[in-house]
DNA sequence: AGTGTGTGGATATTTTTATATCTATAATGA
DNA sequence: TCATTATAGATATAAAAATATCCACACACT
């Protein structure tokens, strides 16, 4: 298709910012706005109209000259960007307090993945369902990972285990990994992993809370 | 005391990277390891010792020549760098998943927080206590944040009312909002604000993804 | 005593990211 | 018809962050 970009190139910054746009674009494209300038963008958003302007050209959406971006084409250039176009089946380990609160994160299939299965050694959770979502037990992974030839795990284990766990699902074929667990893994080079760290954002609030 | 360093001058970055810093030295603490090289700790995060150098370096953490940094004295550091050294009170609005999710989540007096109130609107969760904190009626935000001079707030509570929420805090003297809505909020300039996107991540993952 | 080695410290360089400036354009309105 | 204006696009600059390079040191060896 038209997709001739160097989408290698693409910030990592730039790529954190591509939900934010996305959801200020499902509402101007619910409210029936077809375009949107990026001075408008930056009102809603607080970010700036150059870094706006700059990103969603990054991705390739459209525009109409004087006029600003076109809202669904720039929706459409968006989730091709990052493959949520078609939704991504995906399976989550650990159904404790956050992976339930995942579970219930409405918004996954606004955000490319269907939670297809999950997974838990509390006797008490296996075989129920969270948010409509099957549970198993852990014990199950490889074969249900298998089966369902899923590639994409979001991790919300205890931190002594991750590892372990990580190690099981790279032998299954498992290819993208989003781990809540602050414990860095090791993975072959064609794992991709996304690390969270909860922390880092509560020592950001606490920086700037000593400099105000 | 001798805190003569431009702390203003350390980026965000280094401040992001510190909760990480800081999990490493608790284990070697526990070790009993009292001194530890730049080129261990790589090892250990991931992360390349010109980095951990420069970050530490930047918290004052004080150091042995030849020897590596001094385990105690790096913790001391970086935890009075963030404030983390006491306590500070914080409550929460909004007990649903995410917020049940942090509530129980008992790292958070490792990271300089007390939570010590919740609030929701739910009336089967007003008066019930969650991980032993005790959820308030959202009515009562303003009489319990005064009694309590509480200044910290996290905000799990859903994109329609975290404004609201918002308006009524900065009213009542919050100075800290660590926010989980996706929602840009509009706030004095003295409040500091941490905006959390947990799609930020995933779109991360999904861009590795694709270029793998 | 003397020498090699790994360290943090300091400085320099490169890369990435953010921001500013200028330009051609096409819709608008007098 | 013609000047005005707000736009994305392109380019240039600035700031921030990551990375590399060199140095003086003190310890562990021999």
């Amino acid at each position: 298709m038209s997709s001739n970009l160097a989408k290698n190139s693409i910030s990592k910054q730039t790529i954190r910012r591509l939900p934010q746009y996305l959801r200020v674009f499902y509402d101007l494209h619910a409210y029936g706005r077809s375009l949107v300038s990026s001075t408008d963008l930056a009102a809603e958003t607080g970010l700036l109209p150059i870094v706006i302007k700059k990103d969603l050209q990054a991705v390739g959406a459209p525009t109409k000259l004087r006029a600003g971006f076109k809202v669904a084409g720039t929706i459409e250039a968006i989730e091709n960007f990052l493959g949520w176009d078609n939704l991504n089946k995906a399976f989550l380990v650990g159904a404790g307090h956050l992976g339930s609160a995942l579970l219930g994160f409405s918004g996954f299939q606004n955000h490319g993945l269907e939670i297809v299965a999950a997974f838990d050694t509390n006797p008490e959770m296996v075989g129920q369902e969270i948010h409509g979502v099957q549970v198993y037990h852990t014990a199950q992974l490889k074969s249900v990972i298998r089966s369902k030839k899923l590639k994409i795990a979001v991790l919300t284990v205890p931190d002594s285990v991750v590892q372990g766990i990580t190690d099981t699902l790279v032998e299954c074929g498992v290819k993208a990994i989003w781990n809540f667990a602050p414990v860095k893994l090791s993975v072959p080079e064609d794992v991709a992993v996304q690390q969270e760290d909860i922390a880092a954002g509560l020592a950001e609030l606490c920086a700037k809370l000593k400099s105000n």
